[in-house]
DNA sequence: ACATTTGCTTTAAACGTTTAAAGAACTATT
DNA sequence: AATAGTTCTTTAAACGTTTAAAGCAAATGT
């Protein structure tokens, strides 16, 4: 079947194709087309099945109706509910979505902004990657609207959706304080984005602020290339050498991990040690109790993204920082004060 | 930042955009310019920072090197894997992934084919969802090329990627079967989806074969908008009354909710259940034991729609029906022979 | 000296749209 | 009957590319 172009409507009805074209895109009184031709276009146009071509429109009207979405790793929990949340939110502006996965990978991250741009997309929304400062830099230097969500960086003043990390964190650790724990360790990866610096931010102040003396040694650090290893490690130290009585995990793939750690070494939760965590996850269902843990608003984070970038690509740019609250949900996998 | 195109490149070197575009295709020698005007060009482009614009490209060529990709639900872990599988392996050949998650909905897939066709994609990977039938249909009048992946109909012969649906459910029921179940439950969703009832059939077929008598008792369904009651009555029905000894889920979903369910009556694994999962799930890492499943070679399927869909863009249509084998994967969720 | 070849470059049309502007056919007003 | 609106329709350029074809020197062959 050939492709149908105005072109085709215009001989099969035997007009112009402007005038195909003022009718196809609702301009038919404005432009004021004759009614029964605006009719008999518009018949013609269904039966000959006709599918506008987005590029050429794209290309003429300097608009693509389509945004970029670059994700770390699409296989996080966090990434495709952000990815479905901006999705459905895109497609209610009738905007489409072209998307990538950086995997972490500053060089895969570059290469797909490039890649987006090229195609045209009226903005983009980003997670950005560790190291990835140049290329959103650069990014900045060109026009395109573009919105950070989730990390951000120190050195870069953008528009940016985030959690409240800090807020988060010092809630959360104070919440371990009121169930009466002293000894509370904080279970982080080794790493500069600042979403995560942020929670570790948030946990040592809290302990501060309630006359708690931190010890370094309850802050270790997972590389994330070593998350099993290093977990056992750390796992060992914090129950048996550190006597922590609580541990918080900084996300939710730290979280399962050290809960699986926790199983395999038989410590028995709450009972020997209460765990809270950082996001939550579809795994913590099966655990052995709920485990206390701060969701994050996915839908919301995604939906805000999107009328922001639209507002940005539409209106005047102002820059806006948002910081979102996390939502407390309770388990079990704390004691009773 | 104005941006750039080859006529500013052209303009800024004195020669015609012609022999920019040559230049900057890689058709230098082959159309012999100028060495030196070629550098110029080359390092012209660079300096201006000339991004190639792809819609013009693509109108022109009629190629936009854009593969859309539909999926079910982008939260499954099924489709994030997918897409991730099949992003990388399109990008390795220079294409991009142009993305919508239908969440079940056969109007949303529908209208998201349509979206993507308007936007020139070269070829379409879905994940059709039920009723779909007659998007697919229409699909196949026009000439675009799309592979189907993981669902098919029994009414659509069309390029198809799938699970051995069947010989896995066969063989996992045979493995529950060695370890001495007789009374072996199979839990599954309500639903026409050929790939689940094709796991039905497998499992059905592998008792007949054993000598065990089915009871239709043993193989409640589970409907997708209840799955937290339905799962509550199936669970108390396979172990109290029909006092089963084995249950196998027909995919990780039904398993994490029988297994919640389990947990809540306090059945124990594998001492009063055998529990075999199709599909696995990170949330088994956190059960009580290790479930056995069947596993998804999520990769290899991803990486063969993208070749499979390229071969078609490419080269004349055959139409191919592949069935890809699962691996499995012992646990300790069932009971010793 | 002229024709041919070689090496390099430009011209111009096309892809499928949008959209100002001009044009044509009526109708109404003098 | 000429003029001026209305109302409807067409013309043509443009968006940023690609690419066949033509153009033009300079080099080579006879």
């Amino acid at each position: 079947m050939k492709k149908i172009g105005l072109k085709d409507i215009a001989n099969h009805v035997g007009v112009s194709v402007a005038l195909v074209s003022y009718v196809l895109n609702g301009q038919a009184e404005e432009k004021q087309v004759g009614k029964e031709i605006a009719e008999k276009i518009r018949k013609t146009a269904e039966e000959l099945n006709y599918r506008p071509n987005q590029l050429a429109k794209s290309l003429k009207t300097n608009k693509s109706n389509t945004i970029g979405l670059v994700v770390a790793d699409i296989n996080y929990r966090f990434s495709s509910g952000i990815t479905r949340a901006i999705e459905s939110e895109a497609k209610r502006s009738n905007y489409t979505v072209i998307f990538g996965s950086s995997n972490e990978s500053k060089e895969k991250f570059h290469e797909l902004v490039n890649v987006l741009i090229n195609h045209q997309v009226d903005g983009l929304i980003l997670v950005p990657v560790e190291n990835s400062e140049p290329s959103i830099k650069a990014l900045q230097k060109s026009e395109i609207p573009f919105v950070l969500i989730d990390r951000n960086f120190p050195s870069i003043l953008a528009n940016t959706i985030l959690l409240d990390n800090y807020k988060a964190a010092y809630d959360s650790t104070v919440h371990l304080i009121r169930h009466g724990h002293k000894r509370i360790a904080f279970v982080n990866y080794q790493s500069k984005l600042t979403n995560l610096l942020e929670r570790t931010r948030g946990y040592t102040a809290a302990l501060k602020e309630h006359g708690i003396d931190h010890h370094h040694e309850w802050s270790p650090l997972i590389r994330s290339g070593h998350v099993e290893s290093d977990m056992k490690k750390a796992i060992h130290d914090l129950t048996a050498v550190q006597k922590c009585d609580a541990i918080f995990f900084a996300t939710d793939r730290l979280s399962i991990a050290g809960l699986k750690e926790i199983m395999k070494q038989k410590i028995r939760i709450p009972e020997d040690l209460s765990v809270f965590s950082f996001d939550e996850s579809e795994a913590f269902e099966l655990f052995s109790c709920p485990v206390s843990h701060a969701r994050q608003p996915l839908e919301k984070m995604g939906k805000i993204a999107v009328t922001t970038l639209l507002d940005l690509i539409n209106k005047d740019k102002v820059i806006n920082q948002i910081f979102l609250p996390t939502e407390f949900v309770p388990g079990k996998s704390c004691r009773e004060p």
